[in-house]
DNA sequence: CTGTAAACTTGAAACGTTTCATGTTGTCTA
DNA sequence: TAGACAACATGAAACGTTTCAAGTTTACAG
């Protein structure tokens, strides 16, 4: 029973017109096994079968199957044996032969955002163009099941984890497992960490409000108690403002805190009364998702985008229903580069010492929040 | 050299002090090789080990792991035995064994969109609440990938395929693997197709905007060649006006036109000289997507949307940036339902005859473009 | 204390590959 | 034509599980 499709086993019972009671006699069933053994070839075939077919030994078969040198006479009888078969190698077998899997686990918090979506399928693709199979594994963010999928990724004997996560599972990352570390910074140093320039970023957020006329630039962000290259944002800020004899104003709370009222609250105490508008005439959001919120505040408090204040976010977000718009102006990260460098390294097929840390460059793209 | 982790090389090559050509020398190598074997314990430990350790015999030690009544002493010793030598099943090897790998494969055009990053996003949970492994592959849309996919996934003996295609697979998929087709419509009529109930939804959406007021509802939308129950939303509008006795004005072109320059030519084609507001009063799109792009004609041609012309879409894409909030007023389509039902069906434990087509209920959800 | 049934344990065989030492064939030289 | 060497083919062993027939221990009734 157990192997028969239920498309199979539907035809059967329309074929043979018996009831599903009696279906289930041992007999009966008996006869079905017997049955799909003649019908449809049961199992798959294996290399032994192509063997025989083709009237070589096993091993010829495996050399023709690996690239591996052998007579032109033998490789064409192997050649149509398989065709004839339709054979197909049972990678679970190699597997466990080599153990190499050509699988990649990528462990990501979710796949609802935008930012995390796009990562997902660019390295998904970058997998595919190298012939791994990608296995996806949402956490939620939750260390817990970090760790479960961790250890799940370790019992399938994985060839590499690409992890985006808020807990450190490195310590249980075994030696034998190539691992690489999208942003997120994890006491044992020695793992390679992949991230954009972020401080690059925050800078050249700042440097282009400036360009664009604000002199009053404004920094709203929510930092994860759990560090990763996206901190450096701010540090990319504060730099900026040093460089350009800015005042920082600043907006910086943990990531529990409630994000609406939260920017509501920071722009409300900000307006002048005067004049009805904010004291600052730039905003560098932390992400583009921090930047949409406050763009609402803004609208809600009749604050208008981008005349009475530019607004820079962060992580290029496109919008869903537009090939290369923006939600909001924003540091873009790229994300297939970003992508490429992750399964390279995780791969790493020159098995080259890896850098610890590759930061790739970001640049600015306009969505209509800033004036250009 | 092969097993080592970069990183571990990397303490090895300070360890030794050597330098990196010098390291290559084969002397060198097997020098390396042995250390590695006493060093670190190589390969993974196995059952056999346990069962030596835990001083019982191969069966036992599997006994316990898959949860089959033991002694309790056996039992005790084994799981001491394993904790200590931090054993982990082999899962090529169990699944050589079982020709169950624990294994779900997802086919899917890509997850640069809302709508399909979230589908795979909740069958991926599914699939983890299941215990299964989710394997994603995005194809593009493009039928040769479909195919190789495909291939990869009955090579690699996935457990189920979960499909999402513009070409019709379903000849390729080998008999005895569970196969469910997310709202295509493929020739071979057993397989068992998944969606949402478009045509209620399209029935809905018209309903809705008639309750709104509107007496004059237009249909805008674009259809694959390759057939699928989504086209069916377009049925559900066509049954609603006649219902309704509402004379329809419809924009329906294959997928392959130029959405934006259509949906603009439509409605400028529609506009009432007289008033400079369109003829109809409210529009159907057959997706958020375009939906939105309507919206931004509208817009753009000063036509305001709800007040002039109220529009619902069809998906029930969420702004990503708002939890529970949607681009545009939709009728939305149940997605961790049908992520589940996909799962289970793949699945399929009780290995019931499984119904060859399951339409899920949809429901309206305002999103601002509607006055209600 | 014995006999018997039930409960548990044992280890060889099998799953479908790859590897590799050994065997076979073919080719070229002298 | 023999000898030597290269090229290729062969198939048993191994990878780490599960399974299952056969063996051993335990529990309990008489």
């Amino acid at each position: 029973m157990c192997n028969l499709s239920n498309y199979y086993y539907f035809k059967f019972l329309v074929l043979v017109n018996i009831t599903y009671e009696t279906f289930h006699r041992n007999v009966i069933i008996d006869a079905v096994d017997k049955m799909e053994v003649s019908m449809t070839q049961k199992s798959s075939p294996t290399m032994k079968d192509v063997a025989r077919e083709a009237g070589v030994s096993l091993g010829t078969v495996s050399n023709v199957i690996n690239g591996i040198t052998v007579r032109e006479s033998s490789r064409r009888k192997v050649e149509e044996a398989i065709k004839k078969l339709n054979y197909q190698v049972n990678s679970y077998a190699r597997g466990l032969k080599m153990s190499r899997t050509g699988t990649i686990t990528l462990i990501i918090p979710t796949l609802n955002h935008p930012f995390f979506s796009e990562l997902a399928y660019e390295i998904e693709q970058q997998a595919y163009m190298n012939s791994r199979k990608l296995i996806l594994c949402c956490s939620n963010g939750i260390a817990e099941k970090e760790l479960e999928y961790l250890s799940l990724a370790t019992q399938n004997k994985t060839d590499g984890i690409i992890a985006l996560t808020y807990s450190d599972i490195s310590r249980q990352v075994p030696d034998n497992i190539p691992f690489v570390v999208f942003d997120r910074y994890f006491e044992n140093q020695q793992i390679p960490r992949i991230a954009s320039d972020n401080y690059t970023g925050g800078i050249m957020a700042v440097n282009k409000l400036y360009e664009l006329g604000c002199r009053n630039i404004a920094f709203i962000g929510f930092h994860s108690s759990f560090p990763g290259e996206a901190d450096k944002r701010f540090d990319g800020y504060m730099s900026a403002c040093r460089q350009l004899k800015l005042t920082p104003c600043i907006l910086h709370e943990p990531d529990d805190t409630p994000v609406d009222p939260a920017i509501r609250n920071f722009i409300e105490k900000n307006i002048d009364p005067k004049t009805g508008s904010t004291v600052f005439d730039g905003i560098f959001a932390n992400t583009d998702y921090d930047a949409c919120i406050v763009r609402e505040v803004l609208e809600s408090l009749n604050i208008r985008v981008p005349e009475q204040v530019q607004l820079i976010g962060f992580d290029g977000t496109k919008k869903f229903y537009a090939e290369n718009e923006y939600y909001v102006s924003t540091i873009c990260q790229p994300l297939k580069e970003l992508a490429r460098k992750c399964v390279e390294m995780v791969i790493n097929e020159s098995e080259e010492i890896l850098p610890s840390l590759t930061l790739l460059p970001v640049h600015y793209a306009s969505g209509g929040t800033t004036r250009d």
